[in-house]
DNA sequence: CAACAACTTGAACGTCTGTTCCACTAGTCT
DNA sequence: AGACTAGTGGAACAGACGTTCAAGTTGTTG
């Protein structure tokens, strides 16, 4: 191939990279974003302290990659949901139950938002990605359905017992049907 | 006097404890749980790093005692709002802008009780406060506001202009009073 | 006054951190 | 083939950290 090329090195280069954002997930899942470092990253993807900081130079950079990918990814993961009460609750309850490992991950990520600027617009992708997909709706009911479904999740984490979806649902269909 | 007695050391030693306690709320407001350690906060509270770990021998020990004593504080706070839907709207854009350190700080804090089971109590206080105060509501109804209140602070914490209260009033409308 | 307890503080320990430097290998391009 | 470049990784730096220790002070109690 001549003009762009398949690149080996870039290839490798991308896989690893790759692999460093993944085990920071873990990191952020398992210890919080408190336990994220070059090394501990670099001890979780089995690769030297400075492969870490040869792709990601500082720990932000890090950290932001980190939140911009995996909010992408949750986005994706977030169009399958079919917009009835039922699915919703559903939605949450496996959120904060079996997934819960990685929805605190995503809070703790989209709180460290609130501090750097720069990594907003990632926060925010599954607000506008909902607002996109959930088509013409009144704006203020689709407010406070987002808003509600942010708070049942983030409640739901400092819950001693997960809610389960049947729970959530009367809340949900009141939300998104208007009682 | 003679039976518990005034104590000059202990007044002093609550003092300080206080003044520890007030600085450290300072530095999550400022730094974020991330920017806690017992140096940090000595030096807020311009006393030796000594002193911080003689009250609070761990670092856990003293963010579980500033959740609890900063839970305590703003719960009392919440007590003077009325329930009105301008009012609590009020409340949010002032939380989410004017206050807005403090809340983040709440916040952070909050999370943190997601992986501390021995915190959650206090994370909890200002819904069972809200729950106390706002009596006789439909539970369900009452369940998705207090999600929706939490959503919209989580979510005005990370706008880049935060909202204010004549827009956020018909969400809370729509909430308090059903449409 | 003596015994005690609450408190104070400087110094020090070992550990972990972010980051830099440099020598090195191995794909890629002309 | 030779020049170049992306990637690798060991070693080391200074700095911050949590926590402990031991020696002190000061207020309280019998």
């Amino acid at each position: 191939m001549a003009v762009p090329g398949p690149d080996g090195r870039r290839a490798r280069g991308d896989r690893r990279r790759r692999a460093i954002l993944e085990a920071t997930l873990r990191v952020v899942e398992r210890d919080g974003v408190a336990g994220v470092s070059h090394r501990s990253v670099a001890r979780e993807a089995d690769v030297p302290p400075t492969s870490t900081t040869y792709y990601y130079a500082t720990l932000d950079d890090l950290l932001i990659a980190t939140l911009t990918w995996s909010a992408d990814q949750m986005a994706s993961s977030f169009r399958k949901v079919s917009l009835t009460p039922v699915a919703v609750a559903r939605f949450i309850a496996d959120a904060v139950g079996e997934h819960r490992g990685r929805t605190l991950a995503e809070y703790e990520l989209y709180l460290l938002a609130a501090r750097r600027p720069e990594l907003r617009p990632a926060a925010r992708r599954w607000i506008s990605l909902m607002t996109e997909v959930i088509g013409p709706w009144d704006p203020v009911a689709l407010r406070s359905l987002l808003a509600a479904v942010d708070g049942l999740l983030i409640q739901g984490l400092i819950a001693d017992f997960p809610p389960m979806a049947e729970e959530l649902e009367p809340v949900v269909s009141l939300l998104m049907l208007g009682g």
